[in-house]
RNA sequence: GCGGGCGUGGCGGAAUGGUAGACGCGGCAGACUCAAAAUCUGCUAUCGCAAGGUGUGUCGGUUCGAGUCCGACCGCCCGCACCA
């Protein structure tokens, strides 16, 4: 071996192991199993870190698991519908799936070198109709189950580009793209029905214990459970059929503080009073409102009075007035609320703004009354009197009170105990090309007929345009116009597309059989199912997560996952993003000479890592060096990083062009700021060895880890070190006998257990620190030649997760078995995990005063002894009698005086 | 507003209730060199010449012993939010 050449071992190695198909899965029945799975990527074009370090991660378990025994499923694969394909092609021309395909091409072109454990034999995108095919069959699977369905629903409308749009594509009130005023529409669009689990996705999340507390409680959040009182008001001469307003709530215990009842301007019976044109215009003003968080913020509450009253169902002779009301939402609860305006902020506001009473039923001891938002302990009120008794309980607390006023509802016939969810059904139409059909068709005689399976896949013509606004599939007549399935009348096809998530809800499942003529299949299903490991972004943590649990439940329900367990991931890991420094200075924006240059208007640029650190060879201009503002702070500890850097700026009147460059703190790697660093530069600098070693070492997985220059340097350095050693190590005489061969033997058998446990916990970074520790040991012993090479060869193994081309460099040229990617993993001897002596601190009364040596297995009083016998100890001791002797075996002796 | 998390050197971060700061970055010094780079070696929380003192956001508590457990406060970050 002569020097560290990346360049030349990684390729070679990535060949070997594709000869030997050393990635390939295989259902071995003697084997355990182990899927691991990394959140599958958006074929954008090309890779950033973020996909690194989570590849990295996935390959660091897949390659520890298959060295300790298991049969290893870790499959790639392509999220590949969706909106910037087709954006690319509106801006650029060229058609979506030749775009979605090239980068597809691309972006594997640029995975490869990184030496992941991937088994490519698998790989699936979902564009592909031998993916969305099945899709379609498992939605007319779901149809015949009553869990897809069409209904009315409300939702954003861009006019210009007649699309509907996501509550994120509305920015301030217009969309984001044509920046047309948004309209809020009702649309006939297509549901899955994930509000039929809304209470088991709640009640599984106890047994995810595998998962972080976070993402559970966010769901927990998000599905969002409460229980109340569901009764209804008696109406007074409202129109027919509308005798009684059914509301809900979850303070029952604040019925006597009600002033109001309001419905939303959706509700049936504002419908009903629409005939008024004032109230039709009133609704219509309800309407325009967006949905955005911040357009709900800042809204102002508005009613209508509709001069409608209703009967307290307390005291008939108490009436309230019916308003329509902006903020009651129809898709919550009944869509219809009472008003308590003495304990709730919302309804105080609205109160005060149109003048109605607001009557307290509890008042604070000593207060006068005033809203309060707490559930309260009633005792003091005479208003909450008839309350008293009942649920068997003396009225102690807020939720005694509320318990007790629903079961005086129900024992008194006016109400009943309601659970609601906050959960809605999964609304999956996009008008849209690129996305998967949805396989039904509109017949004129037999309304919505689902497509026969054995005409799928449906798939999407290739012969579209997008020079014109809205879907193309609905100016596609030949692709349009079709027979009915059903009556062989004329019909159409339905032209929404599904919602992308649909396709990233099932490709777990898809893996473990991706060539398939179904959609899963039972052996396969049965041996790969569950994924063990998922590992991706916490951004996922509620949409994709919530959605693929309730699709693993609903291919379960229409026998499309044969499975016992439904929840499709075990264990979930929710990496950090990586990160880097802001560069950005001020650019004359006019002039000709530097001096006009210097006067004229500046503005703010940003400046690509490479410009800045002078990584890149040939790319000079550099003000400053990171290094010399790291000096400079050491010097002046009161300067900050801009601070430093504004010291060390040289305003050069003949480089106004690029002049001070600012370091902004570390966030993000994003295109707008210019603060990425491509990964194929790094692999072309110094291999994918140092880029997967780096993005792994420095901070814990579910952390940011900051991406710098020195780090990545130091790494290269480091790998270089080790090759050095396994050099020199491989030149010795091979029956040089050397001393220190028992220290060597324990500190290899530590590191084992050590690494071991890092990578097993995903502490990635202190499994790195443990190598490092372990490197240096090894080159600092003068062991005899046997002895290091063992060393070597399970440095290289337990490197090998991290560094897998490296390694099989090291492992080949030390004369290791075979691959070292196929070798097993070592195990520790516990035997060598304790030393014969330990070092014992001893405190007296919680300080460390002294420290002695003893054997490992030396009795307590023997310790007890040698400790009062120590000259320190008696020093600090001076004559004090001894109160109190703790001796912890094998860790610290504490003295008490 | 509701829910959750986190505060440790110049920086990223280690520490089953048991020697705080492992490991890495940065820095300093030395070796090699005419010199520089590269490499190697050593040092690097802080005050102090030393003995020793002080230190994990602040204040209090539990304990022989607290970064770790408990309580209050301060600060930062994240998620949700007109959900009746």
């Amino acid at each position: 071996m002569s020097r560290y050449e990346p360049a030349e071992i990684e390729p070679k190695w990535q060949k070997a192991w594709d000869a030997a198909q050393v990635f390939l899965a295989r259902r071995d029945p003697a084997k355990p199993k182990y899927y691991v799975l990394e959140m599958f990527p958006y074929p954008s074009g090309r890779i950033h870190m973020g996909h690194v370090r989570n590849y990295t991660m996935g390959d660091v378990v897949a390659r520890t698991k298959s060295a300790q025994g298991f049969s290893v499923l870790h499959p790639m694969g392509w999220d590949a519908f969706g909106m910037p394909a087709e954006n690319a092609a509106m801006e650029r021309g060229g058609h979506p799936r030749d775009w979605t395909e090239n980068n597809i091409a691309e972006m594997k072109g640029q995975m490869k070198p990184l030496g992941l454990s991937i088994d490519w034999s698998r790989e699936i995108a979902t564009c592909r109709p031998d993916y969305y095919g099945h899709q379609q069959a498992m939605f007319i699977d779901m149809m015949a189950a009553g869990l897809a369905y069409r209904k009315n629903a409300v939702v954003n409308w861009d006019p210009v580009d007649m699309t509907v749009l996501a509550n994120e594509q509305v920015i301030d009130g217009r969309g984001w793209r044509s920046n047309a005023l948004v309209e809020r529409r009702a649309l006939t669009q297509w549901f899955f029905k994930i509000s039929d689990y809304s209470a088991e996705l709640l009640q599984a999340l106890d047994g995810l214990t595998h998962w972080p507390e976070k993402v559970r409680l966010m769901q927990a959040n998000w599905i969002g459970q409460s229980r109340g009182l569901q009764f209804a008001f008696e109406t007074v001469s409202a129109p027919a059929g509308f005798d009684r307003l059914d509301v809900y709530t979850t303070r029952p215990d604040t019925l006597m503080g009600a002033s109001f009842a309001a419905i939303s301007a959706d509700h049936p019976l504002a419908k009903a009073l629409e005939a008024d044109p004032a109230i039709a215009a009133f609704t219509a003003l309800c309407r325009k409102g967006g949905t955005s968080a911040e357009e709900i913020e800042t809204a102002e509450k508005i009613g209508y009075d509709t001069g409608l009253r209703v009967q307290h169902p307390l005291n008939p002779a108490w009436e309230l007035p019916i308003y329509i009301a902006n903020f009651v939402l129809m898709d919550y609860g009944t869509g219809a609320i009472f008003g308590c305006p003495a304990h709730d902020a919302r309804d105080f506001e609205f109160a005060t703004k149109y003048d109605l009473p607001i009557p307290s039923v509890f008042v604070a001891e000593g207060q006068a009354d005033a809203p309060l938002s707490e559930p309260f302990v009633p005792m003091k009120s005479e208003r909450v009197s008839y309350l008293r008794g009942f649920a068997g309980n003396p009225l102690q607390t807020g939720e005694e009170a509320i318990a007790a006023a629903i079961a005086h509802a129900e024992a008194n016939g006016y109400g009943k105990s309601v659970t609601n969810y906050r959960l809605r059904d999964w609304g999956i139409s996009r008008q849209r090309y690129w996305g998967c059909p949805i396989p039904v068709v509109h017949c004129a005689i037999c309304g919505v007929v689902p497509e026969k399976k054995e005409n799928l896949p449906i798939e999407l013509p290739y012969d579209v345009s997008f020079d014109k606004p809205g879907n193309p599939l609905d100016r596609h007549p030949t692709w349009r116009d079709v027979a009915c399935p059903k009556c062989g009348a004329d019909a159409k096809r339905e032209t929404d597309t599904m919602d992308t998530f649909v396709d990233s809800s099932w490709y777990y499942a898809r893996f473990t059989a991706p060539h398939a003529a179904t959609p899963t299949v039972a052996d396969d299903v049965g041996y790969w199912m569950n994924v063990d490991q998922y590992i991706g972004g916490i951004e996922h943590a509620i949409l994709h997560l919530l959605y693929s649990r309730f699709f693993a439940r609903a291919m379960h329900k229409t026998h499309n996952l044969p499975l016992k367990a439904i929840e499709p991931f075990n264990a979930l890991f929710t990496q950090g993003m990586v990160t880097h420094e802001i560069y950005t200075s001020l650019r004359p924006t006019s002039g000709n000479t530097p001096e006009e240059k210097l006067r004229s208007l500046h503005r703010q640029v940003y400046h690509l890592p490479e410009e800045v650190e002078g990584l890149l060879p040939g790319v000079e201009p550099r003000t400053f060096l990171k290094s010399d503002v790291d000096k400079v702070i050491q010097m002046y500890p009161e300067l900050d990083r801009l601070g430093a850097q504004t010291l060390l700026g040289r305003q050069d009147p003949n480089n106004v062009d690029f002049p001070r460059v600012y370091v902004t703190p570390s966030a993000k790697m994003s295109k707008s700021k210019k603060n990425v660093v491509d990964p194929m530069n790094i692999i072309a600098a110094f291999g994918a060895d140092t880029a997967r070693w780096f993005v792994m070492s420095d901070s814990p997985p579910e952390r940011d880890v900051e991406w710098t220059a020195s780090g990545a340097e130091a790494t290269f350095k480091h790998l270089t070190r080790v090759w050095a050693l396994s050099t020199r190590i491989g030149e010795m005489p091979a029956d040089h006998q050397g001393e220190g061969d028992d220290d060597l033997q324990r500190a290899t058998h530590k590191a084992i257990a050590e690494v071991t446990a890092g990578i097993e916990g995903f502490a990635f970074n202190k499994a790195i620190a443990k190598l490092y520790e372990f490197t240096n040991a090894v080159a600092r012993s003068s062991a005899s030649t046997a002895t290091l090479k063992e060393a070597i060869r399970t440095l290289a193994r337990l490197m090998s997760p991290m560094t897998p081309h490296i390694a099989e460099e090291i492992w080949a040229a030390q004369g290791g078995q075979g691959l070292c990617a196929q070798a097993p993993w070592p195990k520790a001897d516990p035997a060598m995990l304790v030393d014969d002596t330990v070092t014992l601190p001893i405190q007296i009364n919680g300080k460390r005063r002294a420290e002695i040596s003893v054997p490992k297995d030396m009795p307590a009083s023997e310790v007890e002894k040698l400790a009062l016998a120590n000259e320190d100890v008696i020093r600090f001791l001076a004559g004090q009698p001894v109160k109190k002797l703790i001796v912890v075996a094998g860790r610290i002796i504490n003295v008490v005086v």
